[in-house]
RNA sequence: GGAGAGAUGGCUGAGCGGUUGAAAGCACCGGUCUUGAAAACCGGCAACGGGGCAACUCGUUCGUGAGUUCGAAUCUCACUCUCUCCGCCA
């Protein structure tokens, strides 16, 4: 949620970082509804505050049994006007909260400007691409020879971009995960949490899902939503709270399943299990004091790339242009893995810092110096789970169709070297 | 699922139609005392919004939303959540 203050100050600003993001200027519009919302609200407070008069002299006539009948006279006739500016002023409101509320976040100073993925910033890489003396197999193939990875199955339970996987192909994945939160949780200094995977709508807001992208969500019965991400749960921690500045920086970390509807992306990795309406992740977040989200952003993207620098995985971090930026961020380093079989980069992580945008949704905020300051949120992942167990199968894959297990995983298998 | 109780400031907790934005205690901040600290004592301490250069002033807020009333933390209705007991259950 953007801040009316600095949209009245600076407008032209607004409108310039609004386009950066492919939206319309709509500062003229929003401080039209502003400014007659406020007219109406001084014309309703000076009402309410006659009327509170008038409620206090009538108390204290009656008391003594003295006449006003022409107080109550006026205090009726001023109740219908306070009763249409009432109407008036949330009218206003909602129409404000309306079109704030579906605005993306202001860009970064340091967020390079672009329309496209095409545009985003190489910021650095990590690691070489694996060389092969055998031309290197997609994850899937792998899987489904090794008879591990099994998507008619999962069609037949779930539909399409489901999978089952089984035995050790799904035991690496249990070990994926635990080595992930172990290092979080020992080395980077993030709490661990278990968390529901249903949420209600107030959740959704206040990370920035709801209300503009219900489509991209499963809905659970009435009042309930499967959440995309562990985001959602974890950031929400510390919703509607004044946060005590001892606590800050926080560093949650959680691993759930999450599940996206892929509504926008109809015939898009449609093989394998790139992009499934499940899958899980452990996500990582901080809630910080707003001068330090910026250096908190390079230590998450850090923390996330520890876990593939173990792995040994090649990856490289792009700077996210203005264009292609999740709704929420004002910065965000997507972390792209190699993947040798599909002879590609791909997204395993993607960090961002959310400044006070989500704490302005969220209405979180922390004491400092006698005064109440929204906290900056940050969320990343770290990393996707399932595109690690795609990464790990194609990049320690062996001619003979096996999988090495890499090396800080084996404690997890017994200390065995290879999956078959 | 059945029966009952409740939701008040950072926390505990009083108030149950008219200076109650809300007693008291704790926490917190400042002061006195002390070599320093603690204790004791004194003082301060809600948020959000409107107007104003400012001093300041006005409004809203006692789970949420409607209603009754000249006036609601207090009365009515609906909803949400929490707790206790019974039943069922991983």
């Amino acid at each position: 949620m953007h801040d009316i203050n600095f949209i009245r100050e600076n407008p032209i600003q607004f409108d310039n970082a609004m386009k950066q993001r492919g939206e319309n200027p709509l500062s003229k519009k929003i401080l039209e509804i502003d400014l007659k919302k406020r007219n109406t609200q001084t014309l309703l407070q000076n009402l309410l505050a006659e009327r509170n008069e008038l409620s206090k002299k009538i108390g204290e006539f009656k008391s003594k049994n003295k006449d006003c009948t022409d107080d109550l006279k006026r205090v009726e006739k001023i109740k219908l006007e306070i009763n249409t500016l009432k109407e008036l002023e949330n009218l206003k409101n909602d129409e404000l909260k309306s079109i704030l509320s579906r605005l993306p976040n202001i860009p970064h100073e340091t967020t390079p400007i672009g329309i496209s993925e095409n545009d985003n910033q190489l910021y650095r890489e990590w690691g070489q691409k694996p060389q092969f003396d055998f031309k290197p197999k997609q994850h899937f193939q792998i899987g489904e020879d090794i008879n591990m990875m099994n998507f008619e199955i999962a069609a037949k339970l779930s539909g399409s971009r489901f999978v089952v996987l089984k035995n050790k192909l799904s035991k690496l994945e249990r070990a994926i995960s635990n080595f992930m939160l172990d290092k979080h949780t020992t080395e980077n200094g993030y709490s661990e949490f278990s968390l529901p995977y249903l949420v209600k709508d107030d959740a959704l807001y206040g990370t920035g899902q709801l209300p503009k992208f219900s489509e991209d969500l499963f809905t659970a019965g009435e009042n309930h939503w499967l959440i995309p991400t562990a985001e959602v749960p974890l950031t929400n921690l510390v919703r509607e709270s004044n946060l005590n500045i001892n606590s800050l920086p926080m560093r949650v970390t959680s691993y759930t399943p999450c599940f996206r509807s892929e509504a926008g992306a109809a015939g898009k990795d449609t093989r394998g299990m790139l992009r499934q309406h499940q899958f899980t992740k452990v996500e990582l977040v901080s809630i910080v004091e707003p001068e330090q989200s910026n250096q908190e952003l390079e230590r998450m993207l850090e923390s996330a790339e520890s876990i593939l620098k173990d792995l040994n995985l090649h990856y490289r971090v792009m700077t996210l242009c203005t264009g292609d930026m999740g709704f929420a961020a004002q910065k965000t380093y997507d972390i792209e893995v190699w993947l040798p079989g599909e002879n590609n980069y791909r997204e395993i992580s993607s960090c961002s810092n959310c400044g006070d945008f989500q704490s302005r949704r969220m209405n979180t905020k922390y004491k400092k110096s006698d005064k109440n300051l929204f906290v900056h949120t940050l969320n990343g992942s770290g990393l996707a789970v399932g595109r690690t167990l795609i990464a790990i199968i194609e990049n320690y894959q062996t001619s003979d169709g096996n999988i090495i297990i890499p090396e800080v995983l084996r404690k997890y298998f017994n200390n065995e070297t290879t999956l078959l």
